[in-house]
DNA sequence: CTCGATATCACGGAAGCCAAACATGCTACG
DNA sequence: CGTAGCATGTTTGGCTTCCGTGATATCGAG
């Protein structure tokens, strides 16, 4: 076995062209170096100098030893520089409600890259009370979604609020306009999985004194939302914004009643301060600068 | 700072959950564990360890600092694996004549190169002295040279011997066939670079007792020799090898008399027994293998 | 209070420093 | 031509500092 400090001392004899200048260029004392040697020899079996009465050479081993050693004292110094100068690098573990990777995900991804490029992110996509649950675990690092429960000490940032709309496949169904609750209720409905919050309001939205409870089938993949309500397996709850994404698979949204409308998404992009002050910082302001763009994109798509 | 053991321990801390846990795992007292993180800690000037009464998790900085270390360990135990194990490996210093590089050298290096794929090869082409200087020094680990001044306690295995003819373009100089001393000493001659064993050998062929000095010129590239002599710039001595690897360049061989032959080359593969034994011997039995394959080709390219 | 964890304290061994010994090549002188 | 002296470099022997062990103190949660 050799250590990062047997590599540096046979470097330094290497470059210097012996023990006695390795020892002044380490600070080391000679006979420090001298022993030092040996005993690595003895413990990998293996000779690394050549010595005679005026000098020592590298052997093949040693040779071989220090040009592929030498990388690992690089990189050793690299990730320390990189630690402890503040340098922002390492893994993102980067928790997202399905919306966000078709909103502001991309946009935030982009402006970190472009800031950071030693940071690399791990993205899971999962619900926003699993996100929620991995946060507090310390399985994630930021996580972006609805506030569910939410646990003390934690740092919360709204973003912009993702609006809904019922959409339909055109000339799937057919519906008064404006279409009441009644009208909704009646038709099969794909949206969010069961267990989250918008789900639930759906559920209240429909339920309260209907002889039949409504049809409501829950996705977790918006895009499966998407395909079923195009093949008219049923009408769907859908942000704008990503219906908006998708402007040509025929989707129409359906002109509601005041009393129909869903409530409005209000995400929020999270972390634990005490944990990841300086990379939640970063990556909260990004996440605020991208949900900005976003309005702004709405905006565009509004015209289209 | 860090060093290798630092990771070792703090991988297990993460692995085993806790630090009385990873000094089960790793057989060092717990005491020690403890007060070895203290001290990473204290010289890094990072928290990599969150504690509380309950036990230990990793900080964002000591999640990047496992993650990008780990592969530290596992690349020093790949090192030390093919250093103890004898694998072959690492960086073979190779110096040829130039000659060789178009005759036998490809040939040698794809058989090296399948049969050890963890070799690399930094060649150095020069003239044979200079290259048995670099292998005296240790400049070198493997010599394909014509024996010059040798060493002792060199190991130097012969190679085919390869032959010299007189080349000229085609239509660029009127000779009597054969061809005598005289009428090749009155023409520009493009040879071997000065200093060297075949220039020394056209010289005392063509200089005994003329008035006038025969006028040649020198090159350590093989590929400016032929430029020059097919350009009509003069009459050049020629591995048959090389000019029949281009056959097409317009070179025509000289037919002289066989006083005016030009003796052959004698390459030998050299190496150090005391510093590359191993190394050494392989690449002399491709090297062999090599110039056995050479000469079957060579009675091919005869064939055209 | 008890349990399960980490932190701390006194003691032995490896790794480091200092000084002196040892080996080798070079030079100059008899 | 042989050899003493010197210059240069490595190895070897005493003495201190840091790392690992074992037992004990401490702390937080249930």
């Amino acid at each position: 076995m050799f250590g990062f400090r047997d590599i540096e001392i046979i470097r330094a004899i290497v470059r210097h062209g012996g023990f006695r200048a390795a020892s002044d260029a380490t600070g080391l004392a000679q006979s420090a170096i001298s022993r030092r040697v040996r005993h690595l020899e003895d413990r990998m079996k293996i000779s690394i100098f050549e010595r005679d009465g005026r000098g020592v050479r590298l052997t093949a081993a040693g040779r071989r030893l220090v040009d592929e050693a030498e990388i690992l004292v690089t990189q050793r110094d690299r990730i320390l520089g990189e630690l402890t100068q503040g340098v922002m690098a390492g893994v993102v573990r980067l928790g997202v409600a399905e919306t966000m990777t078709h909103t502001i995900l991309p946009r935030m991804l982009t402006d970190l890259r472009t800031r950071h490029p030693q940071l690399r992110f791990e993205i899971s996509v999962d619900t926003s009370s699993q996100i929620s649950q991995l946060l507090i675990d310390d399985g994630l690092d930021v996580a972006i979604m609805m506030r569910d429960q939410l646990p003390r000490g934690i740092s919360m940032t709204p973003l912009p609020s993702v609006t809904l709309g019922w959409f339909a496949a055109s000339s799937h169904f057919r519906l008064p306009r404006p279409a009441g609750i009644d009208d909704l209720a009646a038709l099969p409905i794909v949206s969010f999985p069961k267990g989250t919050l918008p789900h639930r309001q759906v559920v209240n939205l429909l339920s309260p004194g209907r002889k039949t409870a409504a049809a409501i089938h829950g996705s977790a993949s918006l895009a499966t939302v998407l395909h079923l309500v195009r093949q008219g397996f049923g009408i769907g709850t859908i942000p704008h914004d990503i219906a908006a994404a998708w402007p040509h698979t025929g989707l129409e949204e359906i002109e509601v009643l005041p009393e129909a409308r869903l409530p409005d998404l209000d995400f929020s992009i999270c972390y634990m301060p005490e944990r990841n002050d300086e990379i939640g910082r970063e990556v909260t302001r990004a996440a605020v600068e991208a949900g900005a763009d976003r309005s702004d994109n709405e905006i565009n798509t509004a015209h289209n």
